[in-house]
DNA sequence: CCCATGACTGATT
DNA sequence: TAATCAGCCATGG
């Protein structure tokens, strides 16, 4: 791995305003990397720094993509997304129409 | 080098 | 609307 490539997505990932999400896919587009959603997945389990906000990153369903095992990292996101106004519907996904992060109207 | 395993996605059924 | 499938690619055994 050439690190600047995790470097550009995280450089992405912490363009994401707050209240705002973006889809593994959506950052993958903007990081110049189209199709590699998965990497996006990859690059943020490998993540340490906690000043990338990582948590506003979700799957292309509106939901938040799970660990291995039962981790409870999975709820700490969620919660860290409620605190920011981002509301879940009974289904636990995010409606996209209204909390996807557009590069034009948002920034 | 081969194979399995993921914080994935879009098209097809 | 939900389940399947075929691409996707870095990592580790």
């Amino acid at each position: 791995m050439t690190t600047s490539t995790y470097h550009g997505i995280y450089a992405v990932v912490s363009r994401i305003p707050r209240g705002k999400v973006a889809t593994y896919g959506q950052v993958a587009l903007l990081a110049n990397l189209p199709g590699r959603a998965r990497l996006v997945g990859y690059a943020l389990s490998a993540l340490t720094d906690p000043s990338v906000p990582c948590h506003r990153v979700i799957n292309a369903k509106g939901e938040i993509s799970r660990r291995n095992g039962g981790s409870e990292a999975d709820e700490v996101q969620r919660h860290r997304l409620e605190v920011e106004g981002v509301f879940f519907d009974s289904h636990g996904r995010i409606p996209l129409e209204l909390f996807r992060w557009r590069l034009y109207a948002d920034e």
